[in-house]
DNA sequence: GAAATTTCTTAAGATTTCTTAATAAATGAG
DNA sequence: CTCATTTATTAAGAAATCTTAAGAAATTTC
């Protein structure tokens, strides 16, 4: 599970990270809403820790902008103890309201528990569904590609890279960024590994691999699917 | 929407449901947790406000028994704002710890906030009734399940796996997923164990377990039920 | 409190998937 | 066109994952 923390006071973010961490979350970082909206977007995040008094674009904004399109758990983090805000903040969609200072250990708690909520009730996946790709679709919630209404039977690896270039189509990535996504640590092997399992998908949903209508390289920095 | 009100304290109890009762909910009052438990069962009940400390059942113990069948948000109402407390009630499964003497205005966002999640996830609407699978049909009202007309009897754990996997047709659940919604809690036993729950499904519900037509195993990822 | 049932643990065996390494082919620069 | 570099192909051994079985621990039932 992916943690986005966003407070402009660094000292704070990076101190949440440790005890996040600590519980084997991954952990993403920004220090304004403009920045955690971009993250939002390039990143799978399950849970954001949202500061209210930021520079640029503050919480409560950042939260009502990122309620038009996702919906994920959102706890507000605030110096302001006045009730008034926090029920500003609860009504403009946050799940959660804590105030600083707070105990770390308790926003771990709270953090836990608006994530067994959220995946309890099955809220990761939902947004996720169906990505169409000309004759390719790969389906996010059922873990299964289809190439012309065809179901197209691949490996776990394989999946996830294709699932990754696939959820952002035509964004070429190198060898190494494909390896860091899917394996989620350095590549140390080289990039043949990569290659391979790229000849094995595109065997599996290409008609024909050597003019590859969907996996197609592009030389010298990587792939992508277009 | 109904909220089951908790607490020793009759004049708590009150003041809240008049505040509940003009935001147009529907207001259940209980004095004890036993009580309560009985309320559950009776009433169409989407929210519980459950105090801590009470005669006959603490709110902690009522929690952990509810959650054992029953998955609506719960605010718990305490006179501790020690922190071990809030994380220990979170832990059990509450959604959210607020502390007395609160802000009535605060509680009814935080009420609020609780049933926009639940409602907005699904969670009002999963009604019971029969899931039926070509020939395996899962009745979640008597929690029985029957394959070609014939009853199978499942233990508690299988019963719970195989509902899950069948409310969500063919979408695919990792074996932490799993663990995550059948006992509520972060699996720190390995895969194993559900390994052999699933066999154990199998060897019940399939004709023949070696060729599963229900219960699929997706290789690295998971398991479904198509 | 004993028996039966359910759940968990452990481990070996079967199967699938991944990586490696060696070789071949394609590409773009000079 | 030729060469250096990058990508593609192949096959086989290594690694990971799933299945199966059996017994221990916990729980429930009688």
């Amino acid at each position: 599970m992916n943690i986005l923390i966003v407070d402009d006071d660094r000292e704070i973010v990076d101190s949440i990270a440790i005890f996040l961490s600590g519980e084997n979350y991954g952990v993403l970082k920004c220090y304004n809403g403009i920045d955690a909206l971009a993250a939002l977007s390039e990143n799978e995040v399950h849970l954001i820790i949202l500061d209210i008094m930021m520079p640029k674009l503050d919480g409560i904004k950042t939260l009502i902008k990122l309620r038009e399109s996702r919906n994920i758990p959102v706890i507000l983090l605030s110096a302001k103890s006045e009730d008034a805000d926090k029920i500003l903040g609860l009504t403009a969609g946050a799940d959660d309201y804590v105030t600083k200072p707070f105990n770390p250990s308790e926003l771990v708690a709270r953090v836990k528990s608006q994530l067994r909520r959220y995946t309890t009730l099955g809220g990761i996946g939902k947004q996720n569904g169906v990505i169409t790709i000309s004759g390719l679709s790969v389906n996010t919630e059922n873990k299964t590609v289809k190439v012309d209404g065809e179901d197209v039977r691949l490996t776990p690896i394989e999946y996830r890279i294709l699932e990754l270039l696939a959820r952002n189509r035509s964004r070429v990535f190198s060898a190494d960024e494909i390896y860091r996504n899917v394996w989620n640590e350095e590549n140390v092997v080289g990039d043949n590994t990569i290659a391979v399992h790229i000849r094995h998908i595109r065997e599996k949903i290409e008609i024909n691999p050597k003019e590859p209508k969907y996996l197609k390289v592009v030389w010298g920095i990587g792939y992508k699917v277009d």
